[in-house]
Parts: structure tokens; sequence; C-alpha cells
DNA sequence: CGGGTTCTTGACTAGTTTCAAGCAAAGTGG
DNA sequence: CCACTTTGCTTGAAACTAGTCAAGAACCCG
């Protein structure tokens, strides 16, 4: 997988990558990678499949907070923290890089250019939180889910993991409806009403943008974002 | 200032704040620090004072994604990235500490401790878009409002910002309701009939938690979250 | 072939927004 | 120093968005 959204490493990165890189897991859907509350000693990369981030509220509401895509750092937060914040958990079947959590402060103080780049990732999630953030706030129903498939369109796009117009999605209405604070009802009559405008198809779990413009349109949206990125 | 939250730092590490240090400044509240789409040249950490980021729609609804306290850093998502995300506005009358942009890359490059700290705020501001993103997404209107005055007043407490029970917050209601996804006349509701059950008072800009268990139960939440931070 | 998800749809309800109006406090300018 | 404007807070009534409840259909798995 040599993309060229990845950055060149130099050499002597490539070498502290691979020792710092412990193995290669596979979880199955619905594994549960990393816990709200606990200290994971591993830091993961996802370097196939899906996974997603969540929180809960004590009565059982649920959160996404964001959908993690192959490239993506996983347990980040909760390695420079104490404890991690929030819950991992996989979509597909996934294939993780693992890395020792103890050995990020070697990276830190041996490989400057990594760390930015571990920085670099960290700020980018913290970006597209942001982003979230936004859609949920201010966004009505029917624009929400329009931002949402825009979002992940244009990350599976650069990943290229989309086919022309269309994209894979593997989870459920009840996954986007968590993303999007949504009951699951709602999100539902809001995915046929958008069926309807022509911007979408949808069958199988695949989505099929066939409208672009009149997609951002509803979302309400001019964002565009597609800058290189780190590989770690 | 000198709290004790604020981890200790190795005297060398002092000398490259100070030189990394470019200035002092000023700004009145209102003032626009950082604008969403432009390459700031400087990044800043708040002093004193409030500030907050927020992204807007094309539209004019406006999302504050997060409230900026003293130690908070401004700007390093922009550092790292290209360009900003979003705005950065100050609230009151703000003291800021400025540094050269470029300088971080020698931060990284001969500080990797201080690169860390850097990393530990960058997630820890991370934890707390995620936190605002579970209330926005999931909590209802009362617990939203009862959720933000109990992590605006846990800040502030850690800050010692709060005398007794009692806070001062410097923005107005329209700022809340930009912040909860609410309207303000929805929100302005809501505080009334907060103050009515008695977890709070709230009287020229300043709240009184009267009943922090009440004002919890209320925002059907757990959390607390006291840790220690590096100070740049 | 059940039994369990996921999707779909409709009817009803409730939480929130919108609209509108009034009031208080704080500026502003003549 | 007094209109006059502006900003922020407050409240009520009406409209509407989205949630809840319920039930059926389609599909998958064992």
């Amino acid at each position: 997988m040599k993309l060229r959204i990845f950055r060149n490493f130099e050499p002597h990165e490539l070498e502290f990558i691979k020792s710092f890189k412990n193995g290669e897991e596979w979880a199955e859907p619905g594994t549960t990678m990393i816990s709200e509350g606990q200290t994971s000693p591993h830091l993961y990369t996802l370097l196939s499949g899906w996974a997603f981030r969540y929180k809960m509220l004590p009565d059982g509401r649920r959160q996404i907070l964001s959908f993690l895509l192959p490239g993506d750092f996983i347990g980040l937060q909760g390695s420079v923290f104490a404890e991690m914040q929030h819950t991992v958990e996989a979509l597909t079947k996934v294939r993780l890089c693992t890395f020792q959590r103890q050995r990020l402060w070697d990276l830190f103080n041996g490989y400057p250019d990594l760390a930015y780049d571990v920085a670099w990732l960290a700020s980018r999630g913290e970006g597209i939180v942001d982003e979230h953030l936004l859609a949920v706030g201010q966004r009505r129903a029917t624009e929400r889910v329009a931002y949402l498939i825009l979002h992940l369109f244009e990350r599976c796009s650069t990943l290229q993991m989309t086919v022309g117009t269309r994209m894979h999605f593997p989870g459920s209405q009840t996954h986007l409806a968590d993303m999007l604070g949504l009951s699951l009802a709602h999100t539902n009559k809001v995915i046929r009403a958008l069926i309807k405008t022509g911007a979408i198809r949808w069958d199988e779990n695949i989505v099929d943008v066939r409208d672009e413009g009149l997609l951002r349109k509803i979302a309400a949206s001019d964002q565009t974002d597609r800058r290189p990125r780190p590989l770690i």
C-alpha cells in the first residue's frame, strides 16, 4: 500500500518505525480494541478496515466521535494521557499495527520528525471532531446526513477506497444515527429522502454519490480538505 | 502565577521557553486572534482572560468548539497544519504569550519533553471537544446546560478562578447557545428552569453552583478530570 | 425453517425553534 | 444630560423538527 498521500521517510526513520513496531494483529468486527477508563499497553495504527471511537452516557446513549480509516492512529490520546477517554471498536475485520506505548517516549526523544508527525495526526484528529461538532450542533438532520456522506467519501477517496462515485460503508444506520445525534428512525427517513432527491443511491452498504454538487448544497458545506499526511 | 497544577521544568527547558517566547500582547474583547483559512505567523499561549474557538457555516450559524482558558495553547493546529481550521476570538481582554510558529520545529527537534507537552495539550484539547460532542449529540437541552456549567466550573476551579462555589462567566447567553447547539431563547428558558431547581444561581455573569450533586444528576454526567498539566 | 438483526414506514408526541414583544442596562451623540 | 440606539435578557404562543412507539418486511445465520 504505497500511496503518494504519505510523505517520504528517511532511512533511519523507517528503521525506527520497524523497531517501534511491535507486531500486527487482526481483530474481528465488534471487537473493543480500547476501553474508556482503561490504560492500554498498546498503541495502534489501523492498517486496513474500519473502526470507530465513541463515548457513552451512563444510561447507554452512545455518541460516535469519529470513524477511523487506514493510516489513523488509535489510542494516542491514551498514551499521552493516563487513561483513555473513549472506546474504540472495530467496525469491520481490521488489521492493526501494534506499538508499545512506552516507546512513544523514545520516539519523541530520538525522532523529532516522527514526533512531529504524531502531533500532526493528533491535530488532524481534532480537526475532524471539530467539523463533526459543527455539524451536530448547527446543521439540521438532512444537512447532517449529507455532510457525513461527503466527509466519509472524501476520506475514503483519499485512501483510494472509492470506486468512481461509489464507496462501501460497512456500518449500519444505527452507527450513522449515533454519529449524527439523531434517532435511528429519523436517520432512515432522511436517507430515504436524500435518495429521492437524486443526490445519492444507497444499496447494500454501497453509497453512490450521484450528484456531489447537490449533496454539498444540501449539506450547506464548502469544506474540502486534501492534504498529504504522514504514515506511522 | 505559580500553580502546582503545572509540572516542573528543567532549567534548560525554561531557557528554551524564554527564547521560544517572542513577546506578550494584549487583545481586547471581540478581537479575532486567528482566522479560519489563514496562516498565522504566530502561536499563542493564553496567559489571562477567556477566549473561544469557533467555526461557522456559510449562512452564519456559528458553533463554538471550545472555550480557552489560561494555559491553553492557541493556534497549534494551524502551525502543524498549513491553515487554521477554525477562528479564535477573545471573550474578555486577554493577555497572550506569542511564539514564532517556525520555531515549533526547533522545539520538536531539541526539546522532546516540551514536544511531548505540546502533544499532551493537543491531545487534551481533543478530549475536551470529544466531551462536547457527546453532550451536543446525545444530551437534551437541560442536561447540556448543566454539563457545560460543570465543565467550565471544573476547569476554572483547577485554575483557581473560582471563589467557593462561584465562577465568573464572561460570555453572553448567545455564547452558551452557540456552544450547545441550542437557540438563544431556549437556552434562556433552560437556565431559568435550572435556577428554579436550586442547582445554580446566575446573577450578572456570576454563576453559583449551589448544589453540585444535583447539577451532576441533571447533566447525566459522571466525568471528573483533574490531571496535572504542562505549562508552555 | 425459526430467530435475530437491520431497514422501513406511519401515527402520535414532545422537545426545540421561530417569531414576536417587552424590558433593562449600557452606550452614543447632539 | 437627555433622547436614541444597541445589546442582552426574558417570556409566551405558534410552528415544526425530530423523537418515540409500533409493526411489518427483508435478510442473514445457524
